[in-house]
Parts: C-alpha cells; sequence; structure tokens
DNA sequence: GATATTATTTAGGAGCACCTAAAATATTTG
DNA sequence: CAAATATTTTAGGTGCTCCTAAATAATATC
C-alpha cells in the first residue's frame, strides 16, 4: 500500500500533465504547500518505485503504472465528492477537502458499493469526469467560459472543485454544469461577462469565468 | 488535530478500561500490536500533552480530556459501522475495519449528518452504545452467554465487533442483538449450549458464547 | 529473603515526510 | 555571451512512530 503522501504527488502530477505539457519542481511544490526541496525527495522516491519517470532540472513524467494509481485515488475522489453530494446532501462547495481525506481509506469494495449506489456514473458534482476502473477518462473541455464571444451559446461542463469560493459564487448564480448558457455581452478590460441562463440575465466575473469550462452548442 | 495513532491508543485505553481495572503496558501493546518499548513511549507523550496520567511501571489512566477524545473516536467508529450497515449495505462483519480507517478523517459535520440520516442512533450494529455527542454512553451488560444456565432466558445486547469470524458464525445462527434467547442445555467440560431462538433450537460453542453479551429477561 | 521470572523502561536506530540553508544548474537579460 | 536571476538539488536536521537489545524494576517461587 502507498502512503497518502505518495498518492497525493501522483494525482498532483497528473493533474498538471493534464494542464500543460512538462510537470516541474516547483509548481508541484506549490501545489502541494511543500518546499520544492520536499518535491525534489520525493521524485526520487517515486521514480525509484518506477512510478514517474524523472531527470533532475528536467521536470517528471507519470509512468503508466503511476498514472494508474493517479487515475484510481482521482476515482476515489470523484466518487466520493458525488455521493457525498448526492446521497447525503453535503453542499458542492464542501465535497472536495472531505473527499480529500476520504480519497485514502476506502476499500475497493467500498469504492463498487458507492458506484452501484450512484448508478455507475460518469461525472462528478462539478462536471468532472469520473476515472472508469479500467482507467479510462473522458477529455475535457478545452474551452472556457471566458473565452466565449457575444452571441455564442454553450453548455457549462466544469466548474473547479477546489476552488470552494467559486463554487458558492457559482451556485448563487446558477452555474451548474450541464446549464445552457448563451452570452449576451462581454464587457472589455477583463470585464464581466453577461450570459442568459434560463430565461435569466446573469453577470459574471471574468476571474469566475476563467475558471468555468465549457462545451460549445451548435 | 491529533494524530491517528494517538487517537488510536486513547481508544485502546479506553477499551481496556472498560474490561478491567488497571491498564498495563503489555497489554496495551499487545491490542495495538506494537511493542511495549514503542507503547511506554507513546503513553510518557500522552502524558505530556495531559491525556492521561501515567506513572512508571503503575500502568495508566485517561484524564477527562483524554476520555473525552476516545469517545469522540468511539462515536465516530460506531456510527460510521451503523451506517456502512444500514445504509450501504456492508455486512457486519465487515464494518468494523472500514470504519477503523474512516473514524480519523471525517469531519464533525459529516458527522452530524450520519448521524441525522440515522435518526440519532443509540446503538451501532452489535449491539454496542454509541456515546453521545457530549461524551455520555451507556453501560454494557456485564453478563455472558456462556454463563446462563439451563432454564434462562435473556436477549442478546452485543456481540464483539473486532471479531469478524465470530461475527459472521453468530450472524448465521441468527445470534443478533435484541434477539431474545432461552438456554436449554449447557454442555460439561466447555461444552457447547444448546439455544431456543425464534422457535428454532441453536447450538452455540463455549468460545463464541463468551464472546456475546447479554441481558437477563424476567 | 534471595533468586528466578516477568514486565517495563531506557538507549540507540530506522523510515518517512517534511524543513532551512547552501550549492549547483538553468534561464533570462543587458 | 557574460552577468544577474530564478530554479532545482544537495546537505544536514526535525518530529513522529515504530523497532531491537540491554538495563532496571516488580512479582513469583523456593
Amino acid at each position: 500500500m502507498l502512503t497518502e503522501s505518495t498518492e497525493d504527488y501522483l494525482k498532483a502530477i497528473y493533474a498538471l500533465e493534464q494542464e500543460g505539457g512538462q510537470v516541474l519542481t516547483s509548481q508541484l511544490a506549490q501545489r502541494l504547500k511543500v518546499t520544492p526541496a520536499s518535491t525534489t525527495g520525493m521524485l526520487r522516491k517515486l521514480a525509484t518505485m518506477k512510478l514517474v519517470s524523472y531527470k533532475k532540472y528536467q521536470g517528471v513524467v507519470l509512468t503508466v503504472a503511476g498514472r494508474k494509481i493517479a487515475l484510481e485515488v482521482i476515482r476515489h475522489h470523484r466518487l466520493l465528492e458525488l455521493y457525498l453530494n448526492e446521497i447525503m446532501g453535503v453542499p458542492w462547495d464542501k465535497v472536495h477537502l472531505e473527499a480529500e481525506k476520504l480519497e485514502h481509506v476506502i476499500s475497493e469494495e467500498l469504492e463498487d458499493r458507492i458506484d452501484q449506489m450512484l448508478g455507475f456514473p460518469t461525472k462528478d458534482p462539478h462536471g468532472s469526469p469520473i476515472p472508469s476502473k479500467s482507467g479510462k477518462v473522458e477529455k475535457s473541455s478545452s474551452l472556457i467560459l471566458a473565452d466565449l464571444k457575444a452571441g455564442q451559446k454553450a453548455h457549462i461542463s466544469e466548474v473547479d472543485d477546489e476552488d470552494s469560493e467559486l463554487l458558492r459564487y457559482a451556485g448563487d448564480l446558477g452555474l451548474f454544469p450541464g446549464e445552457s448558457v448563451t452570452v449576451i455581452a462581454v464587457a472589455p478590460y477583463k470585464g464581466p461577462l453577461t450570459l442568459m441562463l434560463k430565461e435569466k440575465e446573469v453577470i459574471v466575473g471574468r476571474e469566475a469565468a476563467q475558471k468555468i469550462l465549457v462545451r460549445k452548442s451548435i
């Protein structure tokens, strides 16, 4: 069994790999709130375990084995988020923190039971895809709400699950995954967007709009 | 926040205090599957934290603060056992292990939500009392099934939750907390007991009967 | 009541994940 | 392209929980 720390590093490396190309020590350190020196140490350890391939000063890449573990932990996390929200009624801005601790300790049997109780879902409450047991994940949209132009129609696909404040804000506005929005106006100078959502006008700040993923509707 | 290890020691000390008088280093070590030397170290640490009162070679006693924490962890454990069994359908011989890991990581809010979903229960699936939020616990019965004489009538109050094999055995026989039994015969030489349970005769080994608590019915 | 046995504690160490400070390597910039 | 800056690694150390082996204290036995 791997330690919690090890799993957290793998998960973070996976996330950074998704976001952009190479994963650097300092990025990883920042994300995990540890010093770069600590990160170097862990990367050396992960490399000896063949979970990452790591060359000094060059950044790090997950191996197939490392990615498998990362996806298992992410699967736990997202299933738990959905379970907490849907079955237990935990608000969507609070599920992340709770799932962060639970993800490391649930057994495979409990994972399966949760999966079954939820009807084998494919998305968590924030719209993120739940990796399959075999490690397949749907690709996230690469289009952000902030990049839409006036007149364009789209539906929300994902809202960043780690930012509790953003989630409360988005939730208050009604910006949930699956909802359809049409851009009415985009204010210049990094100003807010005006959206049409369920026959109502909604104004959302640019900052928030940059953390909300969408898919264009035809 | 306390470490998992610390909480486990406090829980174990509490359990041993309940079972019999003074709690000795070696008993604690055995229960926690560590060496006595390790236990001495932890007891010294718990003493500086004012969670136990400890004098070398004299054994250990929980302080009020230590007991409070022990009961909080036990409350988590038993609420989780009931939740896993009742809401998630985890078999009663498997809930202990799962709860053992979860008890250290759930938040107060989740604890409350679980409590509420279960309707503020007072007993876990094995019949053990769930401590209240304020730290009150019902006292367990001190009478064991094995000590009943032929002709006596009683109802099952608790079955040891740590012994998975016992739980499967007891479950197969139908010996659940709350069930009423009448002793038909007690075989000599540490032999089995013959019981009447729901109009059927049931034979249970002495070993198992020693781990099942009962309360006499009038 | 001295001796043997058992229980407990001390001493010294290991692995893990973290830290700070200093050194080494990359990258940017004038 | 050399100097300045930023990034990353090495070196050495901390706290936590565990270990083994040796010493000490308590208890049982003759």
